[in-house]
DNA sequence: CACCCGTGGGG
DNA sequence: TCCCCAAGGGT
């Protein structure tokens, strides 16, 4: 570390910068440590423009810790619905119950009480920490990766584990005393609008003559970081059931891939199997139905970060077997299917669907 | 540690 | 088109 031992002028060049260039984003109009929370959360793997009406609209319909604890899930679900990695805001409304019941409904403001809670990992803990307390905590999120490799031309892998505490360590490290909240938001808009990940605008940096990553020319080289896989292609089947101008539709299970999500019934597809048995595996297990596929309503592809579907959407009449309404298999009229929250893909089924109205 | 978990935009 | 990626966390 006593190389790192000059903390130079980075805090300074960097808190005058963002101070003076700093975008004016909803949730820094704020301090309430839950509506800055829910910002992080929401900006997990996501970006910026695409959070500000989701959060809007969020804190609008759950202005407080309270409102969200009580709300009905489905209710949560549907204003999450399309920003994806959906245990997110489930696991942001257990934390809120938690938060309701053993906190006094106030969020709690130091670092291990709030690791504690489901969804709160380093990142969120450290952000809403600084940001909304101004404890002088890190939060080390993949701009800071970025930016810090960049700096100190550190070329551990960042997707590996135990790479993170070296940059926590350094990222607390550089915090200027009291000053944590608009340093770790400068770090990350440094790398949002200016130290990004390709064809970095150097010239324009304020901390470039603190940038080893610059001077040595590697700065676009950096972070190092190990490729990801490809998504795996999966072939799916799904139907169309249709009662008049109602269709059926079933929700998924509260574990795994897009929970508690609505769909059309089915599911995947295996290698050796036909149209017909994917569909009565899934239908006849599932509601205990056999169907019949009159035609091809659609077909989707949609790619996951892990997975692609190629989803076959098919037109279907009941053989045998009697639905059996419950909880979590519904005959919903056309008109109403937007008060359901449906994962993308079969959001493409719906637009179809509702534009035969 | 390796893998799972979504989506939309940009180069 | 394809690939990368964006304020990560859980298991």
């Amino acid at each position: 570390m006593s190389k790192l031992a000059t903390r130079d002028g980075i805090g300074s060049d960097l808190l005058d910068w963002y101070e003076a260039t700093k975008r004016d984003l909803p949730w820094r109009r704020t301090r309430d440590p839950y509506a800055i929370w829910v910002s992080e959360v929401m900006l997990q793997q996501t970006r910026v423009e695409t959070v500000i009406p989701y959060w809007e609209r969020f804190l609008e319909r759950f202005p407080t810790i309270e409102a969200l604890a009580d709300a009905p899930e489905p209710d949560v679900l549907k204003l999450w619905e399309g920003l994806g990695y959906y245990s997110r805001v489930r696991n942001l409304q257990k934390a809120a119950q938690v938060v309701k019941e053993r906190h006094h409904g106030i969020v709690p403001d130091n670092l291990d009480e709030m690791r504690a809670l489901p969804g709160v990992g380093p990142y969120t803990a450290g952000a809403v920490q600084s940001i909304a307390y101004d404890r002088d905590v890190p939060a080390v999120d993949g701009n800071v990766f970025r930016v810090l490799s960049r700096l100190y031309l550190i070329e551990d892998d960042i997707m590996k584990p135990k790479t993170r505490k070296i940059f926590e360590d350094l990222a607390e490290f550089l915090i200027p005393a009291g000053r944590a909240a608009a340093f770790n938001q400068g770090l990350m808009e440094l790398g949002a609008r200016v130290c990004v990940p390709k064809n970095p605008r150097c010239g324009t940096c304020p901390v470039q003559a603190h940038c080893k990553g610059f001077a040595e020319g590697v700065a676009e080289s950096l972070p190092v970081k190990e490729k990801k896989k490809p998504p795996r292609p999966v072939d799916m089947t799904a139907a169309i059931l249709r009662d008049g101008d109602r269709v059926l539709i079933r929700r998924r299970p509260d574990k795994g891939l897009l929970a508690s999500l609505w769909e059309f019934p089915g599911g995947e597809r295996l290698p050796d199997e036909t149209l017909e048995q994917s569909l009565t595996t899934h239908l006849c297990q599932d509601l205990g139905l056999t169907v019949e596929p009159l035609h091809l309503f659609a077909q989707v592809e949609h790619t996951f970060s892990h997975l692609h579907w190629n989803l076959r959407v098919y037109e279907c009449a009941v053989r045998s077997g009697q639905v059996r309404v419950a909880e979590d298999v519904q005959w919903v009229a056309l008109a109403d299917l937007e008060d359901f929250a449906f994962p993308v893909a079969h959001q493409k089924i719906v637009k179809q669907l509702v534009g035969l109205i």
